[in-house]
DNA sequence: CTGTTAGCGCCTTCAG
DNA sequence: CTGAAGGCGCTAACAG
């Protein structure tokens, strides 16, 4: 048996408009609306929501498109989201796309039918066309060609610091290990600023780049390390992949960090109370998440934002690089 | 400007009746269907979700409640019932409960606002007293006292496993470390028939079963070890303990899985093409998400369904065992 | 087969 | 300050 407003005004014995107010802190003598809260104790009532997202066109519920939850950077991002939306009272509707536009694009669709207020995104196909300003829209990590508003780690500092540290570390060949997309986004300067770090210090350095899906990965490294044996300081686009190529590297009898150091992407941990998987430059996750969903608060309530906001980044020393030398 | 269903039907040169029925796959003359069509195309008219559920007082969405999204298991579990979720077009809400209870209820009671049409709950905090077998609730690993359906896995096959694997391997002294809850949980079968095998196979065996939550684990086990230097298997309650337990006896200079083996419980990877964090007990994650959202759409549709179902665990080796002797 | 109509539960005027 | 009435967009039942 569902109750309803009616059922409360009945048993409260005043009209559902007099309900409706002491619902939304409308002006209500203090005795009705006693004896109206009362009335919904009494019945256990609760408001429905559709009814009321009917009418003011708002379901506090916000989107969250990420490839996959599968994956300690996304899982962890989700959890300071869905902490931050909880904390000014948002519901979170978790999309894993995994690189399916197709379903990415259907998460754009519900905004426009109401089923959710905005979407905050980590996305990497090409949805460009499809997110335009005007939606309720926060980018992750990516840039796109309209003007969307986007929050992303220092990218570019991240891949000076990863060079510098492991040069600071006594490395003298170094190398960059990643793979890329072809949607344009923000994480392809970890690479061209490690690259110019390099130049600009004169220092060696080799470049394994190879574009996604990567299905021969171990084939791809064996290769690179043959035809650059000296390496000792490896920069891998990502946690992920660093801890591949620790994999692949211990397989081949070298040892990390002794022979090769290795520097990471994202800071990544299990859990919150783990560890860091490996030595990375950490993005500031928590903070990412705060301001993803501000912004997507303010776009909400029409207020003007910022289009780009670029959060600095650390290096967080894991296992897999020396101590510093000072 | 919103367009409606109105809108769609006067460019049609129709009634709204008609929409609606080529909305619903009703039976409209083809030439008339594909009018209507055109007209929606046209004016890209999306039907309005909360308009729908007030009628139909269904939202095709459910809200999965877990502790926390950012650890492994969870992660995994949830990217499943998402994908299943979305087999069945279904949305996915989702809660970090954090042991909050507060919050837990809250979403129970967004049951019966319709805003979620049922749940999916790994729960360890009483809220027995909530959640009655009249609500759409599945739960996992977790026995509530009122026949509320539920999906675990076989502890109990789990724990006589662990250690028949351990003892296989050559374990001669063997022990039990975990942490454990006021609420009733299946995990607590873990420890039982692991106690009980150990016992019919005439083996030694100690216990640290540790009241949670956990503040001073290290302290905890170097007593423990103090008091027992020749334990030599260790079966944890799940993989984070496991790791937890590897990292100390790291650190007290025991080598693993050379002086001590250990096995964990969960199967947990970091994603999904990671290897297995150590040799676990692992549980069949993908399916017991697959059978929980078939029980939870069964319930939803007032069918009759199994109140519990256990599935089967199998052993997996990862790096913490030796092979096995054969 | 199709147009019309009556609500779904709630909020918001608008009188009283 | 409060009750009644209209309508949000849609579906389902009912005539035509």
């Amino acid at each position: 048996m569902k109750i309803t407003i009616k059922d409360v005004a009945k048993q409260a014995g005043v009209g559902i408009g007099t309900v409706s107010r002491v619902l939304n802190n409308g002006s209500v003598k203090k005795e009705t609306r006693e004896r109206v809260e009362q009335a919904i104790r009494l019945l256990n009532y609760k408001p429905n929501t559709y009814a009321r997202g009917l009418k003011s066109n708002h379901t506090n519920t916000v989107a969250l498109i990420i490839p996959t939850i599968w994956h300690p950077f996304f899982s962890e991002f989700t959890y300071y989201i869905e902490t931050f939306l909880e904390k000014n009272g948002l519901k979170l509707l978790l999309c894993n796309a995994n690189h399916n536009s197709e379903k990415e694009r259907e998460y754009i669709q519900m905004v426009k039918q109401n089923k959710v207020d905005g979407i905050i995104g980590i996305t990497y196909s090409h949805i460009d066309q499809y997110v335009s300003s005007s939606l309720p829209f926060v980018s992750i990590d990516r840039h796109f060609s309209e003007d969307v508003v986007y929050v992303t780690a220092d990218n570019e500092a991240g891949g000076i610091l990863a060079a510098q540290e492991l040069i600071k570390r006594g490395c003298q060949s170094l190398c960059f290990i990643g793979g890329h997309q072809t949607a344009i986004n923000e994480t392809k300067k970890r690479r061209q600023a490690f690259e110019s770090e390099c130049h600009n210090q004169n220092r060696d350095y080799y470049v394994l780049d190879m574009p996604e899906p990567i299905l021969d990965l171990d084939h791809q490294l064996t290769s690179f390390f043959k035809k650059h044996p000296d390496i000792d300081g490896i920069f891998a686009i990502n946690d992920t992949m660093a801890l591949d190529v620790i994999r692949f590297l211990n397989k081949i009898g070298k040892s990390v960090p002794k022979d090769v150091q290795v520097i990471g992407f994202d800071g990544q941990k299990h859990s919150e109370h783990s560890p860091y998987l490996v030595s990375s430059i950490a993005q500031p996750i928590e903070t990412m998440a705060k301001v993803a969903v501000e912004l997507l608060i303010d776009i909400i309530g029409k207020k003007d934002v910022a289009q780009r906001t670029i959060l600095p980044v650390t290096f967080v020393a894991g296992k897999t690089t020396l101590n510093k030398e000072e």
